[in-house]
DNA sequence: TCGATTTCGCGAACGACGTACGCGAAATGC
DNA sequence: GCATTTCGCGTACGTCGTTCGCGAAATCGA
């Protein structure tokens, strides 16, 4: 009791299981599958201790001595989506390998769709979170950017990821709710550019649209964070401050070089 | 109770008060006033009815003659903030207003730390959202992109936005536990590629830089996919379907120039 | 002015939640 | 075999969102 009140290092930081005693039933791996069973299957909210402890067969209390707080428990399912990513090589195409490592985010979030709500409200770093990270900068093997700027362009990747990922899978109850609203809205007359848009035949579902915007977007952003893409990247120094490559972007304002950064946090599987 | 039981449709379609009977003593927008108080200095989490009633010196059943649940009292929240945009004209440069908007956003989320994940995870539509989304219209006036496409780039606005904002406010305590295990992590070797991030003195959290990078990338995202911005576009047909104007989808090397975004505003003398 | 009607205020209660406590059972090390 | 250590988990506490039901307060129609 003496210091373990209030900060509790990471879960992965605390052991899990001691040699000596009786000899757990289960492992933070085993209930971090059923959680995630329950979750994909019914949704974040389902995973209540007492739900996940049910379908072990066991009781609520069971789960504390495996973790110490429902968070630890999310935490464990964000790493363990982690896992899923299959690293690939690097191709020579930073950009494209980049945009490639998104998709497969991509992916991942749809086949787990409290991920990416979860991810944003909580970015959690775990072991396949750092395995993740080191893949990415590993793609980025070469590339001059300041290691700092690519933390960063992780990051955004991420967010980005998910932000898209949010919109695609926005609930189908809260849509058609806007929608009627918004019909309701364009009777009193006051919107007439917003009225164009649901006047004709109904446009707004088509996610396949959406989703081919994606490698696009996310290579406009990447471009824009770690500059052009060009084969010859790994020729050139590695390691230095990066702005160099940058194209300008916004006039008007910074032209101004901060030297390495620290930036972004945010890995890749983490958790409301 | 013949259909009221369970779609529900939008709060802002359900009547507030009746014309008869015993007057209410409070209106939906003070008890969303008390809540947005309650939000920003506690939390989202401490807006609970009891609280929020406690705040209006009574009990949390009373709340309940004014929203059906506690979601509504979230909406309510979340489309309150949409008056706090200050809307301005068009100035010519739409890539410049939209960047514009998507700083004010910035703002409002800074303002508001519980709402970059609220409109992330539950996005609602009010009448505040409603002049919003006819707002950025007006500023897209006589972009020939289809309305769908605008819809498209509001929403990835907005997202983008958010997970930027989200990204500068990520919780203290759970980067310094992210740091520390990141830390141990890197104490088995197999990291070499992030071990160059925590290695030298400490980066600390540079979130003006971050956040400099904000008109650059959503500048990016716009113009991926609304087209390259130019002064002429009013003049071209409106209500296209766009593609034409679009740059190739997967930029893998073009020297890509995005024109001006602040100058041009300046020039034409408007308040943010 | 006076019921009839309609709505409001809200105390009390229900079920589900996260979590703490404590004890008997089960394994270990000596 | 015994002391030690951990595990399983029933029970309980406090808080949450929400429902019920009743007395009070207002409006409406006459």
């Amino acid at each position: 009791m003496t210091a373990a009140e209030r900060p509790a290092a990471s879960i992965w930081l605390r052991p899990e299981r001691s040699a000596v005693g009786r000899p757990a039933q289960w492992s933070r791996a085993e209930i971090t599958q059923v959680a995630l069973r329950v979750a994909d299957a019914e949704g974040l909210d389902a995973v209540s201790m007492r739900h996940v402890a049910a379908e072990l067969g066991t009781g609520a209390a069971s789960l504390y001595r495996y973790i110490e707080t429902r968070e630890d428990l999310l935490d464990l399912m964000t790493d363990a989506t982690g896992a899923e990513y299959e690293p690939t090589p690097p191709t020579g195409d930073w950009l494209a390998d980049l945009i490639a490592f998104g998709e497969q985010a991509r992916f991942i979030f749809r086949r787990h769709r409290w991920l990416a709500g979860l991810t944003m409200t909580r970015p959690v770093i775990g072991p396949n979170g750092t395995a993740l990270i080191e893949h990415f900068l590993t793609l980025l093997q070469g590339h001059p950017a300041a290691i700092g700027t690519k933390m960063e362009a992780f990051g955004m990747l991420n967010g980005i990821t998910a932000a898209f990922a949010l919109q695609e899978q926005a609930d189908q109850g809260l849509q058609a709710r806007n929608l009627a609203y918004l019909g309701h809205a364009l009777t009193s007359g006051k919107h007439p550019r917003l009225a164009a848009f649901l006047s004709p035949q109904a446009q707004l579902p088509r996610p396949e649209e959406l989703a081919g915007h994606y490698p696009d977007l996310i290579g406009r952003v990447l471009t824009g964070l770690l500059g052009p893409a060009q084969l010859g990247d790994s020729a050139r120094t590695p390691q230095q401050t990066d702005r160099a490559v940058r194209g300008p972007a916004c006039p008007g304002r910074q032209a101004r070089r901060l030297p390495g950064t620290r930036a972004a946090r945010k890995s890749r599987g983490e958790g409301m």
